[in-house]
DNA sequence: TCCTTTATACTCGTGTTGAGTATATCTGGC
DNA sequence: GCCAGATATACTCAACACGAGTATAAAGGA
């Protein structure tokens, strides 16, 4: 029995959004995430991240939650027999952070993702996907109905309904079926721009827990600037869950959460009426907005 | 710079709801949750910690979720330079599983966290608690305002409501306060049982964890036997979140979701009127009940 | 037979959510 | 100066989900 001695690596999917765009923090001029071995001195695995990822960039971040830890045997290191134990985590990055001496280099998400951009309404590269993935399911005729299923769900075609949520699984879906350049498939075919190793899955891990996660928790603001109007906030969120919302019902969702609150000030900026620029309310809550239970309680 | 090397090990919280009581698999008579090294044999963590279970249980662990990963400078093993990398999995197990080999030892949650279930009305422990904390928040004037909202929130205390999936944040209050035995408090002023180093503070995450997600995904059936009646399966999830729960509504919202479907059987075996046997449907549910996104959607 | 116990079915009011419409206030062109 | 276009903000309405409570059905046991 050997005891379990590896190496152990972290791995930082940064997010921000500029100009309406999320993007990701990369180097090697966007071919992977930027990682770096946990080393003796760090406190604890967040310690370490956050120490490292501000000498390396110069960008304080903001929120920080662990995503996934996977191992794999080596696969670059001289000892072969060793293993590597990567720690991926997922920060947020505010919008107007001076950029760093490392000069950071910034990607759209949906460059390596264009399937999940339906903001300008469902993305032509969809169709050519779902065929493809259909050829695969017809491929097996052993699993094929239950692969369809999987396909109708994950990607919203007949009954269903476009999920963003779901992009994690898309990814996966895609992968298994040979759609990507990291799965063996040829470069022509490949969808999407690659990354190196893994990395792509994992930024698929960040963006579907990141879409998940704004819908009950207020972390949109932390990619937000400290004074800004109600349509920046609603293209942030539509920037990050590709998808556009509905404007009044936003609106309504938002105040009635009273998470923010007017600075008084306006700007006009914005083309038309001026906009009432509002401020996220930290102190009063930093607690609660878990909104409530699904589960129907009852009282006594 | 130091490469990072580290011992790997693999922690479980495996759980199971026997007799309408939660349980959890420990070691040393309740003191520890099982944990093991990654060893370079097992292909994947999933896969080592699912061998790894089977043979020291016999249990076949159904649902398995990745929990935590942490690190700590070692504390038991002679090379003190190094540190140990702990990555936490929560796994459900069926009620009928056949006990193993290994004779695993089954404790309720509740032994370790008595202030949690509330099916029996608020636990007469927690105003013991609240008040500590009170006293503890009064002890730091700078921080008094904060620590009491915190607490109020957390506890749901005035206006806020007891919510069950703050088992966590609960739990490190109680634990930044000084109140559990893992903080340095002395075995007489400590509150619920105590466990080996960090392992009660991981099955609070896994409670916490578990009990967020029944309420989204359908989890709670890998607990469940093949045929349950409706009032077990409520049973069941009272057990996991500690709440009662209002019996018509939790059968209308079980049937809207279409989830079970009946056996055509019914059970004499639960007192009064014969219940009907439900069973899970597995095959065509394998995907969704993903719920809605609660983002106002606009269509165009 | 009646009483207790559990199972199952229905009702009702309220609040949230999706969707659409109306009004206010700016800029820029004529 | 006034109108068109653009954006901001406010309001309405129907459908549905949800909390809470009530009514009926079918067993076992005194």
């Amino acid at each position: 029995m050997t005891i379990g001695l590896a190496h152990a690596e972290l791995i930082a999917v940064l997010s921000a959004v500029t100009r309406e765009e999320p993007r990701v923090m990369t180097i090697r001029s966007g071919d992977a995430l930027p990682s770096g071995p946990f080393e003796l001195g760090h406190r604890s695995l967040q310690a370490g991240l956050r120490e490292w990822v501000r000498d390396q960039t110069g960008h304080p971040v903001g929120y920080l939650e662990q995503l996934y830890t996977f191992a794999d045997r080596d696969r670059t290191r001289e000892n072969a027999g060793s293993r590597t134990i990567s720690i991926s985590y997922l920060g947020l990055v505010r919008e107007q952070a001076a950029p760093g001496a490392g000069r950071p280099e910034w990607h759209g998400w949906y460059e390596y993702f264009p399937w999940e951009d339906h903001r300008k309404g469902r993305p032509d590269i969809l169709s050519g996907i779902t065929g493809r993935l259909q050829d695969w399911a017809d491929a097996a005729p052993a699993h094929r109905e239950h692969r369809r299923r999987r396909i109708d769900f994950t990607f919203g075609l007949h009954d269903a309904t476009w999920n963003e949520d779901l992009a994690l699984q898309r990814y996966e879906l895609m992968y298994e079926a040979g759609l990507v350049t990291e799965a063996g498939c040829s470069r022509e075919q490949s969808l999407g721009r690659q990354m190196f190793a893994d990395h792509r899955r994992i930024l698929a891990t960040a963006i579907a827990r990141l879409r998940a996660k704004i819908k009950y928790r207020p972390v949109v603001f932390e990619l937000m600037p400290e004074k800004f109007t109600l349509l920046q906030l609603q293209r942030t969120v539509e920037a990050l869950a590709g998808l556009t919302l509905h404007k009044p019902n936003f609106r309504r969702l938002i105040d009635q959460q009273e998470l923010i609150e007017e600075t008084g000030e306006v700007t006009t900026e914005t083309g038309g009426r001026p906009a009432k620029l509002f401020r996220y309310r930290h102190a009063v809550l930093e607690e609660r907005a878990l909104s409530g239970s699904k589960l129907p309680l009852s009282r006594n």
